[in-house]
DNA sequence: ACACTATGTAAAGTTTTCTTTACTTTTTTA
DNA sequence: TAAAAAAGTAAAGAAAACTTTACATAGTGT
C-alpha cells in the first residue's frame, strides 16, 4: 500500500510531530506509516483525511501487491 | 467509529462469507467488523471501499467518543 | 562551527487485529 | 416444518499495530 503522507503533510506545512500530536498518536508512529513500516488502523486514516481535508483513497493506495 | 458494512452488503447482495473471500480475510473479521468489535487496518477498509465501489468514509464514519 | 529542529531507526513491551476451530442462534427456502 | 444457509459468538494463539525510551542522522539558521 502507498501512502503520500509526506506530500499532504507539505501542503499543510506540518511536522511529523504536529500531526501526531493532532490526531493523537506518536510521532513515530506517523513516521512508521510514512516511511511504509505498517499499514495504520482505519481510524487514523480517517483521523489524517480529516486533517489533511481529503479522503483516505487520496492518502493511501492500493497496489498490484496487496492484492 | 461507525459502519453501515450491512447496508453495502445488502446493497451488493453478498453474504458476510462472499465479502470476506472477495478481500482475503475470515468471515469472523468481517463479522466482528460490521458489530464494531474492532476497527479493521486501512487496507481491509480500501478493499472494502473497492468491492463496494464508494469511499471509505462512505462506509466508515468517525464519531464523537473518537477524538 | 554550533545549536536547534525535524526525521529516521531500533528494541522491548503492550494492545489490538486477525486466524482457526467450533458451536449456537437466527433467517431463508424448499 | 425441516433442512440449509447465514449470522453471531467465543476462546486460544499468531501477527501486526502502537507506545515508550533512546539515540543517530540530516537539514536549517545564526
Amino acid at each position: 500500500m502507498k501512502n503520500n503522507l509526506k506530500v499532504e503533510r507539505a501542503k499543510k506545512d506540518m511536522t511529523q510531530a504536529q500531526l501526531a500530536e493532532k490526531i493523537g498518536v506518536s510521532r513515530q508512529t506517523i513516521n512508521a506509516t510514512e516511511k511504509g513500516k505498517y499499514i495504520p488502523s482505519t481510524l487514523l486514516a480517517l483521523k489524517m483525511a480529516s486533517v489533511f481535508e481529503c479522503k483516505v483513497e487520496d492518502i493511501f493506495e492500493i497496489e498490484a501487491s496487496d492484492l
